[in-house]
DNA sequence: CCCCCCCC
């Protein structure tokens, strides 16, 4: 009877120093584990055994396969056939790194009696096993990853793997993807874009002065943030540029230091003395992943959330310099406005040498990526070290993005984020320790815990219903400058002064604050909607709504339509002082459909806990 | 071996 499997693969892998090249085996999986050691980014991590019909071995499968695991597409007793994969040597056991993978039909029967390749190699081969196996070089094969990368090398095949014995200089180990290195290996040679550099930064402390850089590579594996030191800053630092691709070798392996860098990897790289990086004109390592957050989508994320936006500069500020607090230190800084086909802005601020070269005065699309998001008006961005900007990049957001912009955004009023009552928003700064703004809380619990009681603000979503919409004062007379000034104005008989742009007005605008009683089981509260919330409520402006009045007609059925209505209203509680005693003041900012799913989850939590 | 990511 002929195995579908690829017999003889472990002892292959177990024995042979050479690397099993173009062997793509079929293999079947023993079992299928999760283990202790999630990834650097919080990604499971799962162990298989593969068994070759005759031996077992040990595997590790490449995040970017998890999916197949969490879908049982792997699972116990499923054939595999390994396109892509290399295999380490750690602490004297051998393991298979999965990096690409085909499933191949199977009937789901275990094959033959396979048995575990260690102990038979232990017992017949002593020394390759327990001889100081990490001071020996590890050895270290390369499987179909290798023969893929060749086949798609290109011009860049310049540098051919293992196979090839280097290029010229000594051997400086097989092509390895970024997520199959390990600090158990002391050989190999990755070949990746730099995505990310950083300024050269000079330190001084107990140990002395000394100067660094890092950069982040990138392959179809993964990406690895590495760091170099006083010597490898002026060998490599100009070498390495943003965007280009190289062979990186004989560099050490560090475990990440990860609360530093959001770079997704459990090692770094450091540069040494004998590090070797060589360009390479291959063209086919991918370039920078975005996962863009629109403008207007800020509101929904959290303070200090690493994300992803593009924009167009609309504006562009001055250089100035700011002194930090914390070090005393002097820093450069820029702010610019980036716009988005939402119809919002934004702030970002740049830092350092990147505020001072920042020269694009000609409103260009701009990609960052990794940029922190702060709460200073709302919501800001701010550049962080690890951020990257790309300047006009040719990917379709962009050039959509420009399109618009040059067709009608240019001439676009946009929502600005602010602190302000009027902003519709949403977010705004849950400082620390206040209640994040997307968290529900019923009328009731937001009394029971106080929010809005202390110096701080709170934010918190309720869902609940308008029991009563107040008609007597839904609206007050604003300022009617087009660029939206909204402060109060009062008519002396000669028209509407307003006192901050020291302007006269014929007319008004009046502009909503309406005040309403909303409830849900819990209990009611009074809460004061702004123009834009309150608009969304009535379905008629304020202006409409003060006209008809104006002119006699019955506005009663618009606020009878209003009432009932069920919403998530975001709100803001403030503490607030009338006649000398405290209170608290609910402000809605922001009004959405009920989320009758996160409502519910919200529901069936309190239930729970209520241990009955 | 750094590791600060700032200010209004």
């Amino acid at each position: 009877m002929s195995s579908p499997l690829t017999a003889g693969f472990c002892e292959l892998v177990f024995n042979s120093a050479d690397a099993p090249e173009n062997v793509t085996p079929t293999l079947q999986v023993l079992s299928v584990k999760k283990i202790n050691a999630p990834g650097a980014s919080g990604q499971d991590r799962y162990r298989l055994i593969l068994s070759d019909g005759k031996h077992f071995i040990q595997a590790m499968i490449a995040t970017q396969l998890n999916g197949m695991v969490e879908s049982k597409e792997i699972d116990k007793n499923v054939l595999i056939k390994l396109t892509g994969y290399v295999t380490n040597a750690v602490q004297g056991r051998k393991l298979v790194i999965i990096l690409q993978l085909e499933t191949v039909p199977w009937n789901g029967d275990k094959i033959g009696n396979p048995t575990n390749i260690e102990q038979q190699q232990q017992q017949g081969n002593q020394s390759s096993t327990s001889a100081a196996p990490q001071q020996a070089v590890p050895k270290q094969e390369v499987g179909g990853f290798q023969a893929r990368q060749q086949s798609t090398a290109g011009r860049g095949g310049a540098r051919a793997g293992a196979g090839a014995g280097g290029r010229g200089k000594a051997e400086v180990g097989p092509l390895y993807p970024i997520e199959g290195l390990s600090p158990y290996q002391n050989k190999w040679t990755i070949k990746a874009r730099v995505t990310q550099k950083s300024d050269i930064k000079h330190y001084s402390n107990q140990r002395g002065e000394g100067k660094l850089f890092s950069v982040t590579f990138m392959d179809e594996t993964g990406e690895i943030r590495a760091t170099g030191f006083n010597e490898a800053v002026d060998n490599f630092y100009n070498l390495l540029e943003e965007g280009k691709v190289f062979f990186v070798s004989r560099a050490r392996i560090n475990i990440a230091k990860k609360q530093f860098s959001n770079v997704n990897n459990e090692y770094e790289i450091m540069f040494e003395n004998q590090t070797e990086i060589e360009p390479c004109d291959d063209d086919t390592v991918p370039q920078v992943k975005y996962s863009f957050k629109g403008i207007d989508q800020l509101g929904e994320t959290q303070k200090d959330e690493l994300c992803d936006v593009i924009g167009v500069v609309r504006e562009v500020g001055e250089l100035g310099s700011v002194t930090s607090k914390a070090t005393n230190k002097p820093f450069a800084k820029r702010d610019i406005q980036l716009v988005d086909s939402s119809g919002h802005s934004v702030r970002l601020t740049l830092w350092g040498k990147q505020a001072e070269t920042f020269s694009a005065d000609d409103q260009p699309v701009i990609a960052f990526k990794g940029v922190k998001v702060g709460d200073f008006g709302g919501r800001s961005l701010s550049m962080f070290s690890s951020a990257t900007m790309s300047v006009n990049p040719d990917i379709p957001e962009a050039h959509q993005l420009r399109g618009w912009f040059d067709a009608e955004g240019r001439n676009t009023q946009f929502q600005q984020y602010t602190n302000s009552m009027n902003n519709a928003s949403g977010a705004g700064g849950a400082g620390a320790g206040g209640v994040k703004p997307s968290e529900l809380k019923t009328i009731g619990e937001a009394k029971d815990e106080g929010l809005g009681m202390s110096e701080k603000t709170d934010y918190f979503t309720t869902s609940a219903t308008i029991a009563f919409v107040k008609q007597e004062t839904f609206s007050y007379p604003a300022c009617a400058n087009p660029e939206g000034c909204n402060k109060k104005v009062v008519d002396d008989g000669t028209g509407w002064m307003c006192e901050k742009c020291d302007r006269k007005w014929d007319a008004p605008i009046h502009r909503y604050i309406l005040s309403m009683n909303v409830m849900d089981h819990t209990g009611s509260f009074w809460i004061t909607a702004f123009n834009e919330q309150a608009e969304q409520i009535m379905d008629v402006s304020a202006n409409e709504l003060m006209r008809l009045k104006d002119e006699g007609s019955d506005i009663n059925s618009y606020f009878q339509k209003a009432t009932g209505k069920t919403l998530a209203f975001q709100m803001m509680a403030k503490q607030d002082s009338f006649n000398d005693q405290p209170r608290v003041r609910y402000q809605c900012r922001k009004v959405n459909a009920p989320d009758y799913v996160s409502a519910s989850a919200h529901l069936i939590a309190l239930i729970n806990s209520m241990n009955v």
